[in-house]
DNA sequence: CACTAAGATTCAGAAAGACTGAAGACTTAA
DNA sequence: TTAAGTCTTCAGTCTTTCTGAATCTTAGTG
């Protein structure tokens, strides 16, 4: 009963459609489309012939719609003004002034240091659709290579990975906090640490920046939230190297046990170099590193 | 602001992307589309191309939707949907069982006497949308070279019209009534008549039927509804010739002033022969014609 | 690590479709 | 009848889209 093969309809043979039934001549529906009378015939003639019923008639030297071809005229009124819509969207994808971001942060606080650009970026772009999420360095760039994000903040890599483009962000100093009462030796007496899993970026900055001091690195716990290290260190369970940002905030900061950072961990910002660029991505991106 | 000019998407690539969108693979979605991986590729590479947005994104040896595809592929199945149903309509405009068929007749009685045959038709085609003019039978055949008009019953044209084919539908007689209490005299004394205006196809065959009987025809009054003329004929204001089924109706049927009829009009079923030939009119002409 | 199979793409050539400009048919009006 | 206007048809050219073959990449396997 149905018929399986689709009429192979055009847009261009449902605006000729629309603009043959808004003029009352074909001459003139030619001129506005800009096109010849004789493509605006055959056009309208292979339309005829797709839809399969005749939709006009000749009556003296004009042609006009047939009572039928209303249905089908309907038909290519609201295909056009959906494409129309359709174009527009487009537009506002290709101009980056909307879009789907698919932001991922190594936490929260690396999104704290461009509040203010991802703010700004925010009302400038009102139709941008950001989607953050949290993760640590190694699983976010996992998820970019795979296709599941389209940008990332994370820690620099140690070398370069073959199809992630990196561009510097910010650098974040990491500082040693000890417990509340705890003796401040020299280096080789501090610790013992908790302080970000195996495998984490900043956990290999932090192990060269302790070694480089002589300070043992026996981990006692283990945690990829800076939050979380920070409640350890303040119930004691060890110390900690972390940014300043989480560590020191709130009404008990955690105090440096000394001025200088043990190190510093390099957030950059990481996207596919192979695929095709997205307007919405590089805006946003160029807002997180200029910002 | 406007992107002037719309991309000219086609259906065909709007099914190639619905299909892209079901199916796990390009290759079997190009199975089910019944063309090759090949052609699927370029179609999609095309599409992508005039909406200008990517739309898909590779990931391993497969290839999936871009997050931002979503809006595209909703106007793609909104789209193929609509030209499903168009298609669908189409199928029964093509078949006969639905449209619209404007049709013109001399006056309803003519449609009386293929009334079961009309009936049959409607019942057999219940998406018919029939539209019914009475007029006389020149201004039927006007209309009918106009395009105002699909299917015409009116008395046979004394010659052939240029542009229109007959058929034959009807032979119906025409029979004399005198007002009651007439003298039924020899024709030479019947009359004053009232008929039909000049003009009038019917009005032809009776005047050639009476002056074939040797009897006067003297017009008093005129109409083109044979419902008026016979209420003229009861209120005495003249004789009458008409059709049998307007004159001999009611409670009180006027009387035959003889036996057999004064003429015979023939009734014939006119299309325009230059037009395309429509299957609901087509449909209906036949059940006219040998119903 | 080579090897194979599968998915997807690219390429060249053929077929179909669409446009222009010229010519023709037809209608309306002077 | 002429003249202008509308629409169509036709031939030629250009564009689009298909197929079939070749190529590339990836995933799985011995």
């Amino acid at each position: 009963m149905d018929d399986l093969t689709l009429p192979n309809l055009t847009v261009q043979q449902l605006e000729y459609l629309v603009a043959a039934a808004a003029s009352p001549t074909r001459t003139l529906a030619a001129a506005t489309l800009g096109v010849t009378p004789s493509a605006l015939t055959q056009g309208l003639a292979e339309l005829e012939r797709r839809v399969g019923v005749p939709l006009f008639e000749r009556h003296g030297r004009h042609t006009r719609l047939r009572p039928q071809a209303t249905e089908v005229l309907a038909h290519a009124r609201r295909v056009v003004a959906e494409t129309r819509d359709l174009a527009r969207w487009a537009e506002t994808q290709r101009t980056g002034t909307a879009g789907v971001v698919r932001l991922g942060t190594i936490d929260a606080v690396a999104v704290h240091h461009r509040a203010e650009a991802i703010r700004r970026h925010r009302r400038a772009v009102p139709g941008l659709d950001l989607r953050l999420t949290v993760a640590p360095s190694g699983a976010l760039l996992d998820a970019l290579l795979v296709g599941d994000l389209d940008l990332v903040v994370c820690v620099e890599p140690t070398g370069p990975i073959a199809g992630v483009a990196t561009s510097p962000c910010l650098d974040e100093p990491l500082h040693a906090y000890a417990p509340d009462g705890a003796r401040l030796g020299p280096p080789e007496a501090w610790g013992p640490w908790v302080t970000y899993p195996r495998g984490s970026h900043t956990r290999e900055v932090i192990a060269a920046g302790l070694a480089a001091l002589g300070a043992p690195f026996a981990v006692v716990a283990e945690s990829n939230q800076p939050e979380v290290l920070r409640e350890m260190v303040r119930l004691g369970m060890g110390w900690a190297v972390l940014p300043a940002a989480p560590a020191e905030v709130g009404a008990e900061p955690l105090a440096r046990v000394r001025r200088r950072p043990v190190g510093v961990r390099h957030l950059v910002v990481a996207r596919r170099a192979d695929v095709a660029s997205d307007a919405a991505v590089d805006a946003l991106a160029s807002a997180l590193t200029s910002g």
